[in-house]
DNA sequence: GGGATTCGATACGCTGTCGTATCGGTATTA
DNA sequence: TAATACCGATACGACAGCGTATCGAATCCC
């Protein structure tokens, strides 16, 4: 009945005709697209299953409560976290990432999700810890790791404020991709390199 | 029964009972927080005429809709906007703004209501778009403003890009602030000097 | 005072959603 | 082959919220 035990089948089966591999993906992925649509308090189960032409009792038999399935949802959001950063001059491993983020984000789920969910926070705060540390913490960590190497090698000060840039870098992107994609364009004209270099303009080790 | 016949009361008066002025405040103050902490989604007419202790019927009588009754509650939000931008060198005006800002925040309304709002662009794009026009515009016109005295007082250089520096601004303190109060600090000890003085690093003037 | 309009309280029908239960049918194991 | 657990479809009771309507009482203009 509980998630937990829906991953045990995995392991050792009984008898019973198993469990659809494809019901997993079109119920995650549809509660997901539903998620940046409507949010938290707009999901209903009944759309989720129409939407992912399953019935509501294949819903309930893998996930508990609603809950139960967007936080399995936001859990399935880790698939695609870069593990290795790249190399290179650390200005140009910024933009090249925001770069591939700002053209993505039209089409991409998360670039709808994420404001949505953060709109969250305080309403449902359990749900936003478990989205914050599973979904938002590792991509800063991304960040993180790469401001550090640019500290190592000398491209920014010692003294720069890591968590600092990352907010600025990761706000104003997020920011201004939603608003642009809610159709308002708050820096027209504003391109990821102009972003990147306004913010480490203040961070640059002084040239030798 | 409309918005527009309600405020004609005072101008020409009829027979009949008039209506109650505290109890206009009491719907409008009740909405903004109740909307604050359940969003669009999550506000319900009758939670809101309990909390204001006013019966459903009162504020049919004054709202068609409850999307009426939320455009008109976003419209009253502008009532405390300074009008006119304080003189001064730049970097302390945008410091002081700032710290007044962080400082209100955790009580202040506004801090809870806009990241809220911000997850509805999608979903809303009506209440939305009245949403950005009236409050949200306003506001980074405030900094467009102040920036742009700094360019002519000779400490930003001229070629600043306007929009860039009022994104970075505004989209750094929102984000942080919302965290922050969500029980996520991203930027632990950094204080508003600390953001501003980063932003502006890169568009200072060279000294003369 | 008389008519008009408000007030709070309350009840109504309607819709949407939740989580459960039941059904005939199907796939898999023992 | 028999037992088991899945599948979609559907129906159910409970509840919440919307927008409307009605009630007696209160407050104003004429």
């Amino acid at each position: 009945m509980s998630v937990v035990e829906s991953l045990d089948v995995c392991a050792s089966r009984g008898p019973g005709r198993p469990r659809d591999a494809r019901a997993d993906e079109a119920i995650i992925g549809t509660t997901l697209s539903l998620l940046s649509e409507v949010g938290i308090t707009g999901l209903s189960i009944e759309e989720v299953a129409a939407r992912a032409g399953v019935s509501k009792a294949t819903i309930y038999r893998r996930f508990d409560s609603k809950d139960a399935l967007i936080v399995a949802a936001l859990a399935s959001l880790n698939a695609d976290l870069p593990v290795e950063i790249p190399v290179g001059p650390t200005r140009d491993v910024l933009v090249n990432f925001f770069e591939s983020w700002w053209q993505s984000h039209p089409s991409s789920q998360s670039g709808q999700l994420f404001p949505r969910l953060f709109g969250h926070a305080r309403s449902h705060p359990e749900l936003f810890g478990s989205f914050f540390d599973q979904v938002i913490e590792p991509r800063r960590d991304f960040f993180r790791r790469v401001i550090r190497q640019g500290i190592d090698q000398g491209e920014l000060r010692v003294d720069t404020d890591v968590e600092l840039v990352t907010t600025l870098l990761i706000s104003s992107s997020v920011y201004t991709l939603h608003l642009r994609a809610a159709g308002r364009d708050v820096a027209p004209g504003s391109t990821p390199t102009d972003f990147v270099d306004a913010v480490i303009a203040g961070f640059l080790a002084p040239s030798p």
